[in-house]
DNA sequence: ATGAAAGCGCTAACAG
DNA sequence: CTGTTAGCGCTTTCAT
């Protein structure tokens, strides 16, 4: 039949097949609701026949919406972003946006310049951690609608998963097992994430009039949990909670390694539960973050933005501990 | 100074601003090399000046190029896809494309029917585990640049990890670790890559005289492995091979659970080397696939497609076995 | 080497 | 409700 190689076929083929004007053509095939039924009718039927397909570009010119969403990651490589990969995948596709995925290297500079260069082809952007100081993210926003994760700043409307209330629990869960000497394995300092689950366990380890202290910074990724691991057994410490479960499955690596016993030994909890965290050996204890949730509450936000009025709010998602074999009583 | 709310800058501004027509704007800045080098620095300093950046929209219905390819998978929520994620998002970066994210959900309708919509948005795809029939696939690459992986259809360029290779080094492995019932715990019967390692299990273990037997098939997901232990176990088996490490994965958990010691009771071989086969408990011996390069393959294939001559052909990326500490000699 | 002019395919006022 | 008329911002012949 076909032979593929046609003049693909335009609203000006199906305006002069049914014999009326090209925007009319638009409006029913866009808004059908501007349109008499019975054209309407016609349109869509000569549309079918002529397996007409629209022209994302072209639409996306005239009307200066391009259909599509951004999502910002600093390192397509962390398995902490494949769950917000996954949410903000399946709510765009429900909302009927296309996903584009970007990079940024963990680099501020490529951040800002890459969204700069594609803001004409974007609707919005989530920006899954952001590393822009406050102010260069408010200018940003001026110029694409953004939506921030884990990440909040005034004006920005944000979805931030509330670790800090889950380092309480983790706090708690480590003392009830008699641990008095517990220690912060940090992640990089420019992350916000970094600083907020430190301020936490502070505050938490006070509140108990146990002294807070800390090992690292460490730069992300599993290789940390080497250093981590020696650093922490280092520190006498009988618990410690790592900033994040690639730095805590590391660190399982290297006790073992060592000898060490977890949780006979040491005691170690995780942050976020993600893939894998519940099979490494031993399972891990940690904090379960609605890392998928996030992604699909950015969207919400992002699209009832783009589409409605402009209800700029943040959101907090609840984390909860999950505990499994890689903490125990202080021996 | 900016106030940011005003009129974007186009072409026309600069040809303004420079004197010259905005023909000459467009050459200087997308093929410097078409233009005297006075004019052409003179344009670019007035697009400097005054903070240019090009419409991707705007140049795309002009041009047809719209710079973007899409990685297709048929659930992002698959770890495997999580390699391919990365080799494909670094290689187009590096090859200044975007890369926008489709996933088919499982379904042939899904996968024809959004490149089929989408397809005059993007400049190619790459398909990381079509479920399409080699027919649709080859009607489908007569619409839009196509590279598979993973599955190989004749004039489609694809580029296929060599499993099968590996599928008989692990054979080998077990063999000569004294094993003489080897199970295939089979994928879903639809994927390509279930059906190519099954035959190359079968044959490798002709080889050795020895019958092949298989047990489900499964659906895709950790979930399945439950069932999976259970039917292995029950087959008799001393040795099994999985479609993939979620399936190994999820038997180890299963099979801790009813006290099936692994390898000493059963030795269990994965495929792919996902994130976290390394530490499982007891660690995953498995076929290292190289998914990334994968990804990085298919995308250079696509581009110097897209950009060069229409060479197409077929890579194999090899595998090889990685052991560690689920298998091992029979008892 | 540069300019003029004609679109790319669609949407969006503005009339009627 | 529908047609007319302008563009959206850029690339691309075709002249010069």
């Amino acid at each position: 039949m076909d032979d593929g190689r046609r003049r693909p076929v335009t609203i000006a083929d199906i305006a002069a097949a049914t014999g009326v004007a090209t925007s009319t053509v638009s409006r029913a095939l866009s808004r059908p609701g501007r349109v008499s039924a019975a054209t309407r009718e016609r349109i869509q039927a000569a549309a079918r026949e002529l397996d007409y397909v629209p022209h994302p570009t072209a639409r996306a010119l005239a009307s200066g919406r391009t259909g599509t969403v951004a999502l910002v990651v600093s390192d397509v490589t962390n398995p902490f972003y494949f769950g917000m990969i996954r949410g903000t995948q399946q709510q765009l596709k429900a909302a009927g946006y296309a996903h584009l995925l970007i990079d940024t290297e963990d680099s501020g500079e490529h951040e800002i310049e890459m969204l700069h260069t594609m803001r004409r082809s974007l609707d919005g952007a989530i920006l899954g951690a952001s590393r822009l100081p406050a102010r260069s993210l408010v200018a940003l926003a001026d110029e694409i609608p953004l939506v921030t994760v884990n990440r909040n700043v005034r004006g920005v409307p944000s979805v931030v998963i509330d670790t800090p209330a889950g380092i309480a629990q983790a706090v708690e869960h480590l003392v009830s097992l008699g641990h008095r000497d517990i220690v912060y394995v940090s992640g990089p300092q420019q992350s916000w994430s970094n600083q907020a689950r430190w301020q936490a366990m502070k505050a938490a380890l006070e509140r108990h009039k146990l002294g807070a202290q800390r090992v690292g910074p460490f730069p992300s990724g599993r290789g940390s949990g080497t250093a981590a691991a020696d650093a922490v057994l280092n520190s006498g410490a009988t618990a410690c909670v790592a900033f994040n479960d690639l730095f805590a499955i590391g660190m399982l690596t290297r006790l073992r390694e060592r000898g060490v016993r977890v949780p006979a030994d040491l005691s170690v909890v995780g942050c976020d539960d993600i893939f894998g965290a519940d099979f490494s050996n031993p399972p891990l204890t940690t904090l379960t973050a609605p890392i998928e949730q996030a992604g699909r509450v950015a969207v919400s936000l992002l699209v009832s933005r783009l589409e409605h009025q402009p209800l700029r709010r943040a959101v907090v998602l609840p984390t909860y501990l999950t505990v499994r074999d890689s903490t125990g009583p202080r021996r």
